[in-house]
This record gives C-alpha cells, sequence and structure tokens, in this order.
DNA sequence: CAAAATGTTGAGTTTATACTCAACATTTGT
DNA sequence: ACAAATGTTGAGTATAAACTCAACATTTTG
C-alpha cells in the first residue's frame, strides 16, 4: 500500500504520454535524473522541483509531495507559528482520518 | 517584532541562567556552536538539535521551532497525506490569527 | 587582581542534497 | 532491420547543512 515516490511518479507519466526526456526539459533537469528517480535510484528532488514536476505534469503537487517527505517552502511559512505547530502535533497523536482532514477543511471555510 | 533565532535562544538560556557551556553538553554539540547561533553567524541547528535544546532548557520546542524555518521530522509524518498538505496551503490563504488557530484545537478536540 | 568561568572568532571537516555528463541499453515506429 | 526515441547506469560535481577544534577575548568571582 506504501506506494514510492518513483513509482508514483511513472505512473503518472505514463498516464500523460510523456517521455523522460520532455519532463526533463519543462522542469530543468537532466533527464537521467528523471529516470533515477523513478527507479528509486536517488531520493526525491528538492520540493520546489517536485512542484515543477507536477506542474509540468497538470497534477496537484501535494500528490507528489505527501509521497516525498519533502516540505515546500509554503509549508514551512504556515508552520512559523508555535500554533500551527501544537495544532499539528495534536493532529498527529489523533491520526486522523481522510474524512476528519475533510470535516476540519469544512470548519475551516466556515471560520469566516 | 521579528525576532531572531539567535536572540530568542539566548534570551531563553540567560532566564534559565545556564552557561553556553553548560546547554551544549547536555544537548551534546560543541560550544562555540551555541556561540554562533545566539549571534546569527550561522542558521539555526537541525529540527531535532533544536528539540534537544529545548528539552535542556526546560521549554516547549515549538517556541524555538517556529523561529528556525526547520520542521521536525514528526511534523513531516503528519504533512506525509495529501488532506493535510491541502488543509495548511487553505490555512496559509486564509493567513490565520492565533485565536483561529486555537478555535481550530478546539474544533480538533471535539472530533472525538 | 588573578584565575576560573564564560563567550567569541576563524578556519576547517564531514555528510548530505541535488543534481549533471557521458556512455550504453532497450523499445518503438517505419 | 535499422534508426530514432526513450530509458538506464556509473561516475562525478557543486553547494549547502551541520557541525568541530583551537585560539583568543571578555566577564565574573573569590
Amino acid at each position: 500500500m506504501n506506494e514510492t515516490f518513483g513509482k508514483l511518479l511513472k505512473e503518472i507519466r505514463h498516464e500523460k504520454n510523456i517521455s523522460q526526456r520532455e519532463l526533463a526539459l519543462s522542469v530543468g533537469v537532466d533527464y537521467s535524473y528523471i529516470s533515477k528517480i523513478e527507479n528509486d535510484r536517488l531520493p526525491p528532488p528538492a520540493a520546489e522541483t517536485i512542484i515543477k514536476i507536477a506542474d509540468s505534469l497538470k497534477v496537484p503537487p501535494e500528490i507528489l509531495l505527501a509521497n516525498s517527505g519533502k516540505v515546500s517552502n509554503d509549508l514551512k511559512d504556515v508552520i512559523s507559528n508555535p500554533e500551527a505547530i501544537r495544532f499539528l502535533n495534536t493532529v498527529k497523536q489523533m491520526n486522523l482520518s481522510n474524512a476528519e482532514w475533510q470535516s476540519l477543511q469544512q470548519q475551516l471555510k466556515s471560520l469566516r
């Protein structure tokens, strides 16, 4: 059930019928790097590179980011607040389900 | 209003009346490293080192972590979920106040 | 005031991150 | 079949992260 970053990327790229070379070109990295990532010979790229990849493949970045262990600068900004960290620690302890996350999203929106 | 990591650490350490050498010893780093961090000559340490520092100083880690730009492995785990990332992105757009964060904490607890 | 404690500085080290380059292997289209 | 496209591999590079070590300066205290 725990898919690697590489396998996931390869799958998405295949769905989109794009070659490693095309993707690499549009992202701005060497194509051999894409190959290594897809075969899990190298760890996932930097968060900002993952976002470029997602943009190129026209998929939501969080799908790839979530599988990467990397945190984007945007998210680091959000976490630059003690309350945010406390919140996330509580969340961790509770081990939220997907449904619960979405419920929270609702609460969030109805906050304003 | 934007205090540096170094100044904050120095303040807390002084409040606790602990020397750089004591702190360094108990954390397991060189004392000169503490000095450089406190004077912002070097960037904040790794997240896990920051946590050790907070433990040694007996303060909640999130106070220091929030000012560091670093993300602990614990938090990285929480963010290994697309829903979590989506949630945090929404939060970012909304620029939540402290009060709102706490309100969310409440909602979170009342979720179970 | 002297010595012990504490703090600062410059220079270096080790390890990890984030890739590139060149060569070769495999697959695909005609 | 054969060439163009695509994918894989090994080796290397450049930069940053996360520190250490040794020397010296400053402050504190008996």
